[in-house]
DNA sequence: GACTATGTGTCATAGACTGACAAAATGTCA
DNA sequence: TGACATTTTGTCAGTCTATGACACATAGTC
């Protein structure tokens, strides 16, 4: 017996639920996360809260860090297709900037439309950034991988930079800039994670880019 | 009753077997690091080869991942004070560079003297990149802590901009550099780590970096 | 309703760690 | 040298993340 709760596309009894189950594992993980912290939350905690063994956990997320650092709500078997094309989109969007445009200014005007957007769709990208931030081990690991973007961060610059992608420009611009994201996500949330500052963050930090390394 | 056998400073008996445990214990795991590779190498095929349990391998490394990124072959309980020292060692050369130096000049010039001197002292270091390039995961660990190396960066950036340690430039340019610094070694170990190449790819990296950005 | 694919729980296990305790080695002092 | 304190070590038990194997249940299909 199923309640037809979202209308998501093409979904198969079985998808739908699968996907429920998945957000259902996310928010009680936050909820114990925020309550006692990611370090002293187990995962056996985490399947209780859900009603699921353990064992069935682990056939959700491949991982305990996946919880903060996961691609997208709809992950499943397919989480390698699926981090590709979430990757495209980035990608492809800083790719559709007009050529006139320095990859700094490409990649700010991506972040301004797609940061904000991503925070706001639901509460959990959110409320995964604050734990992520209260762990410094989290954060660390956070830091160098933004979603395991980079790469193809470093692909988009070279094709503006008119470079390959495993050159050396392109590779160091990507690490700057994300940690420069980080920098900006830090701060926003510690200013109280208003959806309307972000934008304004966003240009202040690239100002300062530019104006303490031009 | 004080065997002097080398001659190292201030070395109680325990003190020097304690060093010299530790030695053991990491050259044993390097070598079977570099036989079977990191994953497939058990904290307890470590001690085994040693002679120890593993349990006093944890009283030497409070973790595998710490044999790759150890702050010194002396790490005793002080890991903390040792690590603020070897900090200050490459925040004290940097700050000691003349003052009409780009951060980019003075970071490079430290380089070529630092870091060929510390992959020449012993062939630990050396032995311990190949390790860390092997294994994706510990690539991915190593990029943006470089030996946590990362906030001292940031520390000498900022006082050479006249900027705070945490203000964005700095941060930035630390994270762009030590991603530069691992380019640079993924490099130097792919063409045989031959010593008299890591200056010139020091400064074949830096020069790229100023033409592609500058 | 039978058949198949998939999801789930249970059990067992590997591997990285940690705390507690007793035995052994080391250092100190009389 | 012998008595005593400190440090080191091994053993044991236990936690936590993660995985494989198996049996059972459920959903989708004919």
């Amino acid at each position: 017996m199923r309640i037809n709760l979202c209308d998501m596309p093409g979904g198969t009894l079985r998808e739908r639920q699968r996907a429920e189950t998945r957000t259902m594992i996310l928010q009680a993980a936050l909820n114990l996360f925020e309550v006692a912290g990611y370090e002293h939350t187990t995962v056996e905690d985490i399947a209780a809260e859900v009603g699921i063994s353990s064992r069935t956990f682990f056939r959700y997320f491949e991982s305990k860090t996946e919880l903060l650092f996961d691609h997208g709500p709809a992950g499943e078997r397919e989480a390698a297709h699926l981090r590709a094309g979430k990757n495209s989109e980035l990608l492809a969007a800083i790719v559709a900037r007009p050529a006139h445009e320095s990859v700094s200014d490409a990649l700010r005007a991506v972040l301004r439309e797609q940061l904000g957007q991503m925070f706001d769709a639901d509460g959990l990208k959110l409320r995964q950034l604050q734990v992520i931030l209260a762990e410094p081990s989290l954060r660390l690991q956070a830091q160098d991988s933004f979603h395991e973007h980079r790469p193809d961060l470093a692909k988009a610059f070279a094709a503006r930079l008119g470079q390959k992608a495993d050159d050396l420009a392109p590779r160091v611009l990507a690490a700057a800039f994300t940690e420069t994201i980080w920098i900006i996500l830090e701060r926003w949330a510690a200013e109280g994670a208003e959806p309307a500052h972000l934008p304004d963050l966003i240009d202040e930090a690239f100002a300062a880019i530019s104006t303490g390394l031009g």
